[in-house]
DNA sequence: CTGTTAGCGCTTTCAT
DNA sequence: ATGAAAGCGCTAACAG
């Protein structure tokens, strides 16, 4: 229960030289001999003194090593989604090399001033759910990254959203089919619902509505439409909101050919609900998912998904960060064949 | 790009009044009129301040709002196991509560005196893969509460490992089995082996042994024996770590009848394993786990496991530094009885 | 290479 | 209820 309260100016004096002599020590050897440092540094640690005090330097040099994710939602569902966590996994592995503090920041606080004086950058995951917080970010004199969506004039790390989901769309559907689509956040709503006629969100917030797009166009191409009653808004993948979504869309009267889910969590849940009802997949129902998580390649059948690196986009975030690239990158994403989709 | 560069003085000046004033504005409501507070408040929107310096205030209050959550090992890890993300859920909705922001800090890292300068306290959750974190740790001025460990002096939360694995034990074993025990972080090895005579973690350590113990007084209590060769060593949870056990394991020469798991990751990795093989599960071979996590559920057959609630861990654990409790607590665990164990 | 000094931006007695 | 002033502990000019 120690923790000796020694100031850097007690030290000196202890010591016997000047302040700016120690903090050089700790902070800059070229100032110094290295006998001089490496006497100084030891007799510090003798006495119990293990470095200038960082709350202190914070301040003084307007630095302070931590780094603040994000988070779009609040972190309790963030932390348990397969592919955000390896998205933070990601992150802190750059992190650490770089020797940074992680923060992590729910997407639905108040504000990020709260934060913004002491952190030396961002990390957008998403774009938050908190829409003032976007406009902050954007505002910012700190360094901001964002990742899943645009903040003009920063630099971002995306995929291509519509193409990704109009390639795996194409994979699965058939002329004739009757599709169904399960989406997630489309529409600002805390329940499982049908979208019927609901305002969709801001199309530049959500990843969404992008893959809703490439939905529609593989629909298009293959000579179907679809009405708004067979999409679905999911507001998470997690809990029992996908569960809810699977069984109205299955139960419904004139069940689908074709249920093309925004992400594998939903349509594993999709997968197992049919399973219980003993509907065939891909005999009778064809499913495809989003995002390629390694639950998807391990159930039965495997799902037929697109796969995109979560962990690559946790690395480039970060990394663009630290190296303070202003450049903006789109990733590449592959289609995972699966055995869902015919 | 904005973001005025503001300072308490500077509006002080602009405003005509005192530096005292702002300050007081912001922080003590109490010292000053509504009517005053409510126009300076309005007045410093107007112009852009949004309050006070955060950098300045943690050296000034020595107080940050900033909780570092200590984890075992490092963070990529421990946020993609299902345990640790669950616990991460309960600490976090409690800080975000109480207004608190989340560092995490990885057990990995060379010193958390890097951190304690600007953070309020500490929740170490499990023994730091890093022991001088855990010395350090102990010889803070600051609050810490850990998590399945103890620090002397510490208020600690914990489950009582020994009697768990002892009754999950139990419940599989039968007389003349032949026992094999999967094991997590029993010895110093970044891989998987058996452990033979290596020597065992320091016992304080590691859960591991608590729960060793339990199996053992079940095995013994049994009539039964076990000896090294069959006592695997797991360094984490996920990877191919428990795949390639429980290959070892199912392949060896005369198979084990019942095997116990020190994680449900792992017994579901050896169900799986199992069912490649063809071995009927329980009827040619039992297997327990150890967590409850939301899977060992739904696999089939259900893992027969015991249940420890990661989330209450977490909030509690949260709570406890918050309210600044000195007391520390055994949290309750609960056979799950599935259908894996006869 | 070393020492002196002026702040970083704020909070908080203490006096008014 | 408000204002003046003394630091919190450190760093980086600058001068020696």
């Amino acid at each position: 229960m120690n923790k000796n309260k020694f100031t850097l100016k007690v030290v000196a004096e202890q010591l016997g030289v000047s302040t700016a002599t120690i903090s050089n020590a700790f902070n800059r050897p070229d100032q110094l001999s290295a006998s001089r440092r490496e006497s100084i540094l030891s007799a510090c640690k003798k006495i119990g003194y293990h470095g200038p005090n960082k709350a202190a330097q914070i301040l003084r040099k307007g630095q302070s090593n931590i780094i603040a994710l994000v988070l779009a939602d609040n972190i309790e569902y963030m932390v348990s989604d397969p592919v955000a966590s390896t998205f933070i996994q990601g992150v802190s592995s750059v992190l650490h090399t770089h020797q940074k503090h992680l923060l992590l920041y729910a997407g639905d606080s108040v504000s990020v001033l709260d934060v913004v004086d002491f952190v030396d950058g961002f990390i957008c995951y998403g774009a938050p759910q908190n829409k003032k917080l976007g406009e902050e970010l954007g505002a910012l004199s700190k360094p901001v990254v964002t990742v899943d969506f645009d903040l003009e004039g920063r630099p971002a790390v995306n995929i291509d959203n519509e193409d990704a989901a109009y390639q795996v769309a194409r994979r699965a559907i058939a002329k004739e089919d009757r599709v169904a689509i399960l989406g997630l956040r489309l529409i600002d709503s805390p329940t499982t619902c049908r979208i019927y006629d609901s305002p969709l969100l801001d199309a530049e917030q959500a990843i969404s509505h992008r893959r809703l797009d490439g939905y529609m166009r593989a629909i298009k191409e293959c000579g179907g439409s679809i009405s708004n009653d067979w999409i679905w808004h999911i507001p998470e993948s997690g809990g029992n909101f996908s569960r809810q979504a699977a069984r109205e869309v299955l139960n419904a009267s004139q069940r689908p050919d074709t249920i093309l889910c925004m992400s594998d969590m939903i349509a594993l849940e999709l997968l197992h609900a049919a399973h219980e009802l003993g509907i065939d997949v891909p005999g009778e129902l064809k499913i495809t998912g989003f995002d390629g998580i390694d639950e998807a390649d391990r159930s039965r059948p495997p799902l037929t998904t697109v796969y995109q690196s979560s962990l690559e986009k946790g690395t480039l975030a970060a990394e663009k960060l630290m190296v303070g690239t202003t450049t903006s990158v789109v990733l590449k994403t592959e289609i995972k064949k699966g055995e869902t989709a015919g």
